[in-house]
DNA sequence: TAAATAAATTAGCCAAGGCTAATTTATGAA
DNA sequence: TTCATAAATTAGCCTTGGCTAATTTATTTA
């Protein structure tokens, strides 16, 4: 789903954005970590892994954990910047912040670089623009005083 | 992917989007329609359609045609909304008509109600505030003067 | 260091959603 | 009405991305 260089499945990415979190926050990722913060078994995780190595987005050895290749390092920041933006757009439009990371968790993998950078302008120029968002977020608070 | 009712995947909310506009443009939707119009196989359309008989989205006897029911008929006049509002969303932030069929295409499946119409509402204070516009497209516009 | 536990892998399964090729049914023209 | 063509269906295949259960390897603990 991201321009440049390789394919890659919405899935895919997905997993090379945690893994990449992960790696930040803990120096490594295992595959029961990997697949503890997914949700999802320790054998789908395997399977994916193998992919993403085969695939050329990992390094990985059996039984001897993995890391980032740099392709595989650019497609998780790319998504990381993607679900940064996505975030802070629907956040300053006011909605939950559990439907915040459902609806970004989706449409990251959907965007085109201009979409994306647009929306990002957008967000900076919200940002100085306080009554606009106030009535935005209005409609949504219909029931609360 | 929609919320009340039944359940319906990315892909049938885009079949049953496109049966409904197919009715419309020309009171029918034949498989051979539906599958040029979403660029897939019509042994495809058929799987699908049977599908979507069963899961009680639109009602269909072999070689006969198919009809939507009430509740496939209403995920397809939702779906059809979320079409607009992204679109006009993306449209508004000077994202060409190409890139904005795709974007929407994809992310009209992962918006949540509250998204979906806080972005609305963005929409019509962007209408009244195309200061605003003209500062963002600005920056997709970098070699054009 | 040997046993217990944790982590990882394998095998085999499933559903969704595509495809092509072959067949069947409907339909329009002669 | 018959035949050619168009539309639809069926059969059989594929990939993606999940799952569980069983097994294997690594690690920890006694
Ligand atoms: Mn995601
Ligand atoms: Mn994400
Ligand atoms: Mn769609
Ligand atoms: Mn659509």
């Amino acid at each position: 789903m991201i321009k440049s260089g390789n394919k890659s499945s919405s899935a895919a990415e997905d997993y090379l954005e945690r893994i990449q979190e992960l790696i930040e926050a803990k120096g490594y990722a295992r595959m029961v970590d990997i697949a503890a913060s997914l949700g999802i078994s320790q054998a789908s995780v395997t399977n994916m892994v193998k992919r993403l190595d085969t695939e050329g987005f990992v390094l990985y050895e059996k039984y001897r954990g993995l890391v980032l290749t740099p392709e595989g390092e650019r497609i998780a920041k790319e998504i990381a910047r993607r679900h940064r933006i996505l975030t802070d757009f629907l956040s300053q439009l006011g909605v939950s912040s559990e439907e915040v990371e459902r609806d970004v968790e989706g449409m990251e993998h959907h965007l085109s670089l201009d979409s994306l950078e647009a929306i990002e302008r957008l967000c900076q120029q919200l940002t100085c623009h306080p009554d606009l968002l106030a009535k935005i977020k209005h409609g949504s608070n219909k029931g609360i005083l």
